[in-house]
DNA sequence: CGGGGGTTTGAGTCCGTTCAAAATACGTGG
DNA sequence: CCACGTATTTTGAACGGACTCAAACCCCCG
């Protein structure tokens, strides 16, 4: 199906600023003191990926790990029967990659492009180097992993209690936060970065039961559907779709 | 339910030697140095646990990691409904606690003792100190967390992929190896950890269909199930189940 | 011997799946 | 810019796995 070229066409950019990037100070790089920004500085390799571009692929070692300057990246994760399924997005400012990286060297996802992205790679020596000098450093990868952790095992909760209508709503609200924008009449507008099918994937379903839990949705007002195009006329009937119980 | 005051009953004991554990070598404690492994002596507190006790609960402040010498953990976690849901094990040998903890300090998930339990507490300031000391501790630790997240996400996809069934065969397969023993007819028998309930929570099902998918699995002559008692005739018979096609 | 928790069985229902087909959107070349 | 082919999305009907509610059962213990 993919083309095993395509990576070939991502761009190596002039390489941008980490003591200027934005994202850093949010980042676990905060930590980092000055000449170790510089070794960032020197040692990063910045590419651009265009959409269905592939950052790195599952079974791939992986040799360093990644930051993403701008756009949103899907992870995908092979089924036993081979699908590509979504497990997560990710964003402008996250790091990725670093999972794989500390768990062994060997990529048990793929990283596809969904948008046109900017991405900073960082070899394996560099971040050795960075993790050794400032131990600061790998704790914070170690509260993020352990974050990460919570919200899988949520996720995995999540999946056997609630219903897929549910974890649906749990899924537009969660884009909402990057997507949507606000209106003056309460309403919200997003565009999802989303196919019916990567919907599915992350929701553990069907194209065809996504389809008509937007029916079921949009019967009941709670939300307007378009291709991707979404209105949610009023948070609050979104936000009561999440309620434990309602009854 | 549970009652608040079943900690107070366990037992604080002469401490033994961490180094003389056996554990320790195997752990990612096993980078520690002389010194280092002295310090985990003098600071560890060591308690056991009969079965049912509590060796934490979720919301309770995580004031260190805890070693099990002996015995095993269940680790439960409320859900939307309040229920206290299993969703892992925890045996000699291996350390817990360490994902809340680097987390950002709250239980997020409750231990108690499946069987009688020997358990090593390390304070806060100790693993603290531990890691500044020794830097590759906390590369350990990452190795740990990217693994258990690896185990968390194969999870998720199991679960939206695979049949209640085809799980049970995986939760019996992966209890084999730490219950089980073997016969020279190629039989195997185990007595589980767990009760009916607690499998229905890994599963992410009901008892009523644990029960059910015993049936079936007797029907087909894969196991035979007596309360907790499990004889499994033919391995293959077994491993047949996780097949991803056998059709 | 009489609880009482855990387990099993039964019947009915519902949610989500499957398979199949129609409708729509999308990209590409003419 | 339109026509065409392809991929995605939607709809429909039927099936099935797992759930719910409820009752019976069992085994362990006092």
């Amino acid at each position: 199906m993919a083309k095993s070229s395509e990576r070939a066409n991502s761009v190596v950019l002039a390489t941008p600023d980490c003591f200027s990037c934005q994202w850093r100070q949010r980042s676990e790089w905060c930590v980092l003191a000055r000449e170790d920004v510089q070794i960032l500085n020197e040692h990063k390799i910045t590419s651009t990926f265009e959409p269905g571009q592939h950052v790195f692929r599952q079974g791939e070692p992986c040799n360093g790990v990644y930051s993403i300057i701008s756009g949103t990246l899907a992870i995908r994760k092979a089924d036993v029967h081979g699908n590509a399924v979504l497990v997560r997005m990710r964003h402008e400012g996250e790091t990725l990659g670093y999972r794989d990286f500390f768990a062994g060297g060997v990529f048990t996802t793929s990283a596809e492009a969904l948008e046109p992205a900017r991405v900073c790679f960082i070899d394996k020596r560099s971040v050795r180097m960075l993790l050794d000098r400032n131990p600061a450093l790998g704790l914070g990868f170690l509260r993020r992993l352990a974050g990460d952790l919570q919200k899988a095992e949520d996720a995995l909760l999540m999946s056997s209690v609630l219903t897929t209508r549910t974890r649906m709503a749990h899924l537009l609200l969660a884009l909402k936060d990057r997507y949507a924008t606000a209106h003056d009449d309460g309403s919200l507008t997003m565009r999802l970065p989303l196919s019916r099918q990567d919907i599915a994937d992350i929701l553990g379903s069907r194209t065809e039961t996504v389809a008509r839990i937007i029916q079921g949705l949009e019967k009941d007002g709670v939300a307007r559907f378009s291709g991707r195009n979404v209105v949610v006329p009023d948070l609050d009937l979104l936000l009561d779709e999440i309620e434990p119980d309602a009854d």
